[in-house]
DNA sequence: TGTAATGATTTGCT
DNA sequence: AGCAAATCATTACA
């Protein structure tokens, strides 16, 4: 270990000693290379070196005064410069080795990350041209939502100018602090440049020292970004998340959506052009129409009796127009088949008790079997056909009696989906086809 | 103000 | 990809 310490020692003072041999005055500007190290006294060099390297090692066992004899006397020896520098070199190659991988950083992938991000969200970069990108980002996120979310655009504008107002506040901050580390680090620069007249210190080791000092500050300023960004990012998700901006459709787009479900209520599952169809008469997108009915869906299937008013209204309502329009009836406002094309589904349901809720006389439990499923369709049929019929004259209220939600099988879904007219309703007259296309 | 209704999202399945 | 189911978050209403 010493000895190898020794030969590097000793194969620096060559160069050490070459190059500032002018500077010692030991030495001829043209004296020969290195042999010419030892000057004339040969090993004598070797000598006044290994004392010198002798008394700095021992020098710190001595007691302060003594020490700082010593290193007054070391200050002044003719070999100091030539040993400064190998000392230098030698601390260049071992400490700075060590830790020199994580120095190279230069551009920090990461704060360029941020600062793209706060230049990309508006934050940082021209006042107004930020904003509007933040605006145009937010616009398309909006999508073909209503015009009623230019409200919002402003609560997001505000808010994101908020933001920005902390950020610059903050870059001021940054930037006063910038200036307290230029002044810092020339103090550091002095204090070590100081130093070095009595420690190895090279200027590249200040320099380096300097980077760190920097490095230090310029974390500062990457916290305030990422933290900016995350501030960013929070109001960007809020705006973004549909569920805190949800509203409820139009009563007309409910209605329009209802009457579709229950008049497809054998197979309420529209067609890719169905759903477009819905989309555009609602003003709501597609992607609305597939969520309303996946959500119908289930929470008819859940609790079919609480849906059974309105089921009632829908398949009465229906029934009308196609009467109006298609059947010759007597009397205009005749609910003539209420859930002609509603109640000729194969809709399944957890609870088979609950299917029959508004027939009189059904008793669930006889019917739970999935087997029977459409013999029992077929009787319920009859049965709110005939029913239907006895109270066509009558209110309301007396047709929600009568209404027999569509049989489901056991497994819980909607069955026999893609053949909807092969369990027929007596009066399936105007049919999923016409309400499809009427409407 | 509590609760039901409702639109949207997430998760897991096929 | 489309769906069911569970869940979240907001809105409407008594």
């Amino acid at each position: 270990m010493m000895d190898e310490q020794g030969r590097l020692l000793q194969s620096h003072i060559g160069v050490g000693m070459g190059a500032l041999s002018g500077a010692v005055g030991m030495g001829h500007p043209h004296m020969g290379p290195p042999d010419g190290v030892d000057g004339g006294g040969g090993g004598g060099g070797k000598q006044d070196i290994g004392d010198i390297l002798q008394q700095i090692m021992t020098i710190t066992d001595q007691s302060l005064d003594e020490a700082q004899a010593r290193k007054h006397a070391l200050n002044c020896h003719r070999m100091k410069p030539a040993l400064f520098s190998v000392l230098c070199e030698i601390k260049e190659k071992t400490v700075l080795s060590i830790r020199g991988a994580q120095d190279d950083d230069p551009p920090d992938p990461q704060l360029m990350r941020l600062d793209n991000m706060l230049l990309a969200e508006g934050v940082a970069g021209p006042e107004k041209g930020g904003g509007s990108a933040a605006a145009a980002a937010a616009a398309a996120v909006a999508g073909g939502a209503n015009a009623d979310n230019s409200a919002e655009h402003s609560d997001y504008r505000a808010k994101l100018a908020q933001i920005r107002q902390i950020y610059h506040t903050e870059l001021e901050k940054y930037e006063q602090v910038r200036m307290a580390c230029n002044e810092f680090t020339t103090h550091v620069m002095n204090l070590l440049r100081e130093q070095s007249r009595t420690r190895p210190i090279s200027p590249k080791e200040i320099e380096r020292m300097v980077g760190i000092i920097h490095r230090k500050f310029s974390s500062i300023q990457m916290q305030l970004k990422q933290s900016t960004c995350e501030a960013v990012m929070i109001l960007r998700s809020r705006f973004l998340d549909a569920r805190r901006k949800r509203r409820n459709f139009s009563k007309q787009a409910t209605e329009i959506l209802n009457e579709y479900f229950y008049s497809h209520l054998s197979n309420p599952y529209p067609s890719e052009e169905a759903k477009e169809e819905l989309a555009k008469k609602c003003g709501i997108t597609v992607s609305q129409v597939s969520n309303w009915f996946g959500n119908k869906r289930i929470r008819y299937k859940k609790n079919i009796g609480k849906f059974q008013e309105e089921a009632n209204i829908y398949a009465a309502r229906t029934a009308v127009s196609a009467t109006s329009s298609v059947h010759h009836g007597s009397q205009a406002n005749s609910p003539n088949t209420p859930t002609s094309a509603g109640s000729s589904g194969s809709f399944s349901m957890p609870n088979p008790s609950d299917m029959f809720l508004g027939i009189p006389g059904m008793n669930g439990d006889s019917y739970s079997s999935s087997g029977v499923t459409p013999n029992i369709q077929s009787q319920v049929d009859s049965l709110r056909h005939v029913m239907s019929q006895s109270s066509a004259y009558g209110d309301g209220m007396a047709a929600n009696q009568l209404y027999s939600p569509p049989a489901m099988s056991a497994n819980g879904g909607w069955q026999d989906a893609t053949t909807p007219s092969s369990v027929t309703s007596p009066t399936e007259g105007p049919g999923s086809v016409h309400s499809d296309t009427s409407n």
